[in-house]
DNA sequence: GCGCAGACGTTATACGTAAAACGTGATGGC
DNA sequence: GCCATCACGTTTTACGTATAACGTCTGCGC
């Protein structure tokens, strides 16, 4: 690059300056021959007879020889919108939200939007930081109801905005992207008591979100619809060694000790899996497991955690697609998304041993 | 949902609207009586001796009753700089770059910055989606070393770039944020030669990354610096299934087994401590295992993973700072941030049983 | 040959902000 | 008394795009 007189002769005036400028849509125009007006309606695919095929081509080249690229900046001035949205969620550490977010983003990229995250720090307080500073710049947001935090500071946003996992009754929500939780603690249950368990231990989350409580309200009628069955439950911080010490202490607790624990996710089933070693029960011989989201945890642990596989990228999928939907003022269609019990090694019947 | 009208319903045409559209600066002005400038000299902190204390004072609060936010395209345009920062890294499941980007959102939004990722989705040939749309907003660029397919996309970009975990004679990056990847594993290999192993098993990442030979050579070093040791490798794919794979292979293979698996990271460890379950060897008994990053896996297996510890979020955090300084024309000081090796149950004297 | 309708583009404008260039009174030095 | 200075703002412009409103030219019916 940097040619002895630059192919960019245009310096109107004195101006020697090497300007490695970005090409705007003027420079395509005044290449191709045309006026920038004719050069934003074809490269916006707006000219289906209004520009002759040959000068669209001749736009089209002349953007391409230049390297152009819209200003973006410029664009959402314009339009007032900036094709951006924004996606809460508590953390990206976990690896469910990661996984929310491909799938979001994959969708977003297909249809030209970005994403930008609010990972919803701990300690905020009030809204701050990317979303504050992006709430400017935003078309939408895409929220977990489990960013609790952030979510009180979402009111009044005035965005269009679609909740993941969250109770549809609860929110004033545009749309609602859920997963059959149900559905997933039922299968779960329907296993254990067709190995033949009837004494369980809920090792639950103690996080407050929607998600967690209908696991436990699944948990609690499938297990009560069969007679002869008990359950107790616990709840554990977050954290595999906040798990082993809730679950080690509600397993020493009791005479009659549980045979099945059903945990609110793999990370607490990897807790539940350390106290039943510390107590010297073998998984699963003397003591079942079971997981849920089925992380790459499950299968790393030993043994491998019998879990409920969630499609986490579909979840951030349908979300942005819910929320293209509602910006373009189309119907959403909203339904669970299935979710489906994985059988593992860390489940078998009671007393084997 | 369905409400009876719609709460935002996009009439188009109808417009009776009553335009809860946010306030512009002009707003502003007109409701401190002053004029649109003043309120961008006030609001933008450029006012030292060209607006009276009282004129400010009555912008400020004009602007606080209002609500008033600047309109971020319009102050890009404007600017030409956009405050927003591309991080590309090969993928948020990874917890490590999770950790990276939540660093480097913490400064980013100290500063005022947005974050826009590029996860670099592994088939995608030529730069598309989130990269391509958002070039043409961003200010600079983070890349991780191992988003190796994003960053052949970034020549040419023209943008501040900053690398992580990169070989700084390799790259035109403007700055370089390391880990003392060598010191790391040195220590690793202390520890097991203190511990009184003499023969070892590298299980190697198949990812080909400087931080990876990094490792490898570090290792190789430090192993050989010792008489009578002996130092194999195996490589292996992504996952821990992968990994148990290789493990279990090299493990098999010969006469004389190895007494420690030293692996390239937390995932490839778990899955020799899988492979050691399967052929009978009890880890630290028989065989000790160390990991690399110290991700939430490590503490969530059995037994948990003697390994390095590395400060993902400073890395996020420095390179986010590093760029910072490049797009202030500052200097960049750089030095290898430190790692830990910390010690838990995978790694024990050799023969113990 | 006059007007009229496409077909094909162009001119002009607005989006909201930042900042350069430009007043405008009042004060003061001499 | 008159220009220079200062304190305090205002007018104006530019950023790059999308699009409404407005030409122009050619052919054509009557």
């Amino acid at each position: 690059m940097a040619g002895p007189s630059g192919s960019r002769g245009g310096a109107p005036a004195g101006e020697g300056r090497p300007r490695a400028a970005r090409p705007t849509s003027r420079d395509v125009a005044s290449r191709a021959g045309v006026s920038q007006a004719t050069v934003s309606l074809v490269l916006g695919d707006k000219w289906r007879g209004r520009v002759s095929e040959r000068t669209a081509e001749a736009v089209r080249s002349a953007a391409q020889e230049l390297g152009y690229r819209p200003n973006l900046a410029a664009r959402s001035l314009r339009l007032g919108r900036t094709r951006t949205a924004l996606l809460v969620v508590p953390a990206l550490t976990n690896e469910y939200f990661a996984r929310v977010h491909a799938g979001a983003s994959q969708v977003a990229a297909d249809n030209g939007f970005g994403v930008v995250l609010y990972p919803s720090p701990e300690g905020v307080g009030p809204a701050r930081g990317p979303f504050d500073s992006a709430r400017a710049a935003l078309d939408g947001v895409i929220a977990s109801s489990m960013a609790a935090r952030a979510l009180t500071a979402l009111r009044g946003g005035g965005l269009p905005l679609v909740m993941l996992d969250s109770d549809p009754e609860d929110t004033d929500a545009a749309a609602t992207v859920n997963l059959d939780i149900a559905g997933g603690m039922r299968e779960t249950a329907r296993h254990l008591l067709a190995l033949g368990h009837r004494r369980f231990l809920h090792l639950a989350s103690a996080v407050d979100s929607w998600t967690f409580r209908k696991r436990a309200r699944a948990l609690r009628e499938a297990v009560g619809a069969v007679p002869g069955t008990e359950l107790s439950t616990v709840t554990a911080a977050l954290g595999v060694d906040e798990a082993r010490r809730s679950a080690e202490g509600a397993l020493r607790a009791s005479g009659r000790r549980p045979t099945a624990v059903v945990c609110d996710d793999d990370i607490l089933a990897a807790g539940a899996c350390k106290a039943a070693r510390r107590l010297g029960l073998a998984v699963p011989e003397d003591l079942s497991v079971t997981g849920f989201d089925d992380l790459a945890l499950a299968t790393a642990v030993e043994p491998e955690l019998t879990t409920v596989r969630l499609p986490a990228e579909q979840v951030g999928a349908q979300g942005m697609s819910a929320l293209l939907s509602v910006l373009d003022g189309r119907p959403v269609a909203t339904a669970d998304l299935p979710v489906e019990l994985v059988v593992r090694g860390s489940t078998a019947a009671p007393g084997v041993r």
